[in-house]
This record gives structure tokens, C-alpha cells and sequence, in this order.
DNA sequence: CGTGTTGTTCAGTT
DNA sequence: TAACTGAACAACAC
């Protein structure tokens, strides 16, 4: 379930285990999920090198390679993860993996389930933006200030714009339910119609949402979770048991509590 | 056999 | 033009 939090989680792991170490072999079983190059072109461009610190910008997952040398791009879609030595950071299934770099006697493995992700090779930094696409400020470097910047000359509603990755990159369906619900807005007001007072709401459930989140490696579904509800057979607000509207808002299924969330 | 699904992209529309 | 909608992608659960 691939939002940021989901994402930073694959980072941590690869922190933990694969920084300073060799790649002595890669294998890709899933030739389909890997862009930019060839497996054999994949085995050339890495062997030797050894992994440094990985980062993330919103929903990508950034691998580098040797001083400024190959990266990998890595980006979930709906399903996968990683796994180290079989130790996984999601759960994606039995799927056999697509990529896999051996480092020695470990190994790092990349799986998506449904094949809609996929795994790029660039050859360096200032080839990264050409294939993410623009994107906005990760959602955890955005201040108030910045958040106000941000939807100032915005039209149309608020969850849209959480959702768009060229404004506010990391932001999911998932999350953006979440903040909302916290926050009090209803996902379909127009960004133009929020008070300084529900501008405040929203940068600072974002900011408690996605510390909770990055720090369990998904959105969490507990009881005092709107996230929790989501595939409940009755879906009620947590806070006082009124059952949540349910419908597609920027083309997602959404969910809002119709007593505190008013338009 | 339909329906739905956490994300992104594209074509078409407002 | 910005931004919306719907379809498509692939695979699986229900």
C-alpha cells in the first residue's frame, strides 16, 4: 500500500542493511519492470559499486550508487516492496521478485505484485527528474508557510490538490482521507474557500498523520484511525459513530464523516 | 462473471 | 489554462 510512509519504510530498510555494501551480481527475473536499461546493462552498470545512503522524494525511492555514479529509481504504483534477505518491509504476497541485487551472501529483492510498478536505471542526478516528472516538496518538508504557498493560486477541491504530486509529492488516497478527516474539511471544498483556521488544521494533521504513519511504515488502521474504516462492512466515524459517506472524489473512493466534515 | 483496489498517465472535456 | 473526469494498466480478492 505504497503512500510515503509505506515508502520511507522500504528506505529504512535498505538504510539498515545495504549502505557501504558491494553489488556482486544483479538477477532479473521480471525483465518487464525494469526501465532505462537491459538486465545485462543493469549487471554492468552496478557490479562494483557499492550502495549509498538511499533517499525519497514523495513516492519514489532513490538508490545511489558509487559517488555520482548509477541510481536506481524504484516506485511501487499500488503493491510491492523490498526485501532484505527475505526480511520484507510490506507484505506483497508470495510474488516471485522482479529485480534482485546480491550484495555477497545478501541479497535485496524487489517485488510488485501487479506488475504496475517498476524499477529505472539513470546513469546519474540530472537524469532523475526526467523520469519522475515534476514533483512538488515531499509532504514532510513542507512548513505552513510553504503549505499556504503552495494552494495559494489553487482552484478546485482540497483532496485533489493533496493528491497531485507536482504540488505536494507522497500524499495517497490513504492519507489524504486521513488528514481531512482529522482536520475537519470536507475533501470536496475548493482550496480557495479555506480560512487561515482550516489551513492550520490541515498542515498540522498532515504533520501528526504522517509522523504516526512513517514511524509504523503505513497508514495505520487502528480504532482512532479513519484508515481502519476503509473496508469496514459499516463504516462509522471513529470519533462519534456516524456512519461516513462514501464516494469517488478525484477519482478515488473517498471516505468523510458528513457531521464533522462540512463543506 | 462482475466489482473493486493503496498510483500514475493519457486523452478528452470543462 | 488549470484542473477535472474516465479509462487504462495488471493481478488478485471477493
Amino acid at each position: 500500500m505504497p503512500e510515503l510512509a509505506d515508502v520511507e519504510g522500504h528506505r529504512r530498510l535498505v538504510a539498515e542493511h545495504a549502505v557501504d555494501r558491494e553489488v556482486t551480481g544483479v538477477t532479473v527475473p521480471d525483465p518487464d519492470l525494469l526501465e532505462g536499461t537491459t538486465p545485462q546493462g543493469l549487471g554492468r552498470s552496478l557490479v562494483g559499486r557499492s550502495l549509498q545512503e538511499p533517499r525519497r522524494h514523495g513516492k519514489w525511492l532513490i538508490l545511489p550508487f558509487g559517488t555520482d555514479g548509477p541510481r536506481l529509481l524504484v516506485h511501487f504504483r499500488m503493491t510491492g516492496d523490498l526485501s532484505w534477505d527475505g526480511e520484507t518491509s510490506d507484505v506483497a504476497g508470495d510474488t516471485d521478485p522482479a529485480v534482485v541485487l546480491d550484495f555477497g551472501d545478501h541479497r535485496l529483492a524487489y517485488r510488485s505484485r501487479r506488475r504496475l510498478g517498476a524499477v529505472h536505471h539513470v546513469s546519474g542526478e540530472d537524469e532523475i527528474e526526467g523520469v519522475t516528472g515534476p514533483l512538488g516538496p515531499d509532504a514532510l518538508d513542507v512548513d505552513r508557510e510553504r503549505l499556504g504557498e503552495l494552494l495559494a493560486d489553487r482552484r478546485g477541491g482540497i483532496k485533489s490538490a493533496l493528491m497531485d504530486q507536482e504540488l505536494v509529492a507522497g500524499l495517497g488516497n490513504e492519507l489524504v482521507d486521513e488528514i481531512l478527516w482529522r482536520a475537519q474539511v470536507h475533501p470536496q471544498t475548493p482550496v480557495g474557500e479555506l480560512d487561515d483556521d482550516a489551513l492550520d488544521a490541515v498542515h498540522h494533521q498532515m504533520r501528526d498523520v504522517l509522523t504516526d504513519a512513517v514511524r509504523a511504515g503505513h497508514v495505520p488502521s487502528g480504532p482512532t484511525w479513519l484508515n481502519g474504516q476503509r473496508d469496514a462492512q459499516e463504516p462509522t466515524c471513529p470519533h462519534d459513530g456516524t456512519p461516513l459517506e462514501r464516494d469517488q472524489v478525484a477519482g478515488r473512493t473517498t471516505f468523510w464523516c458528513p457531521e464533522e466534515q462540512t463543506a
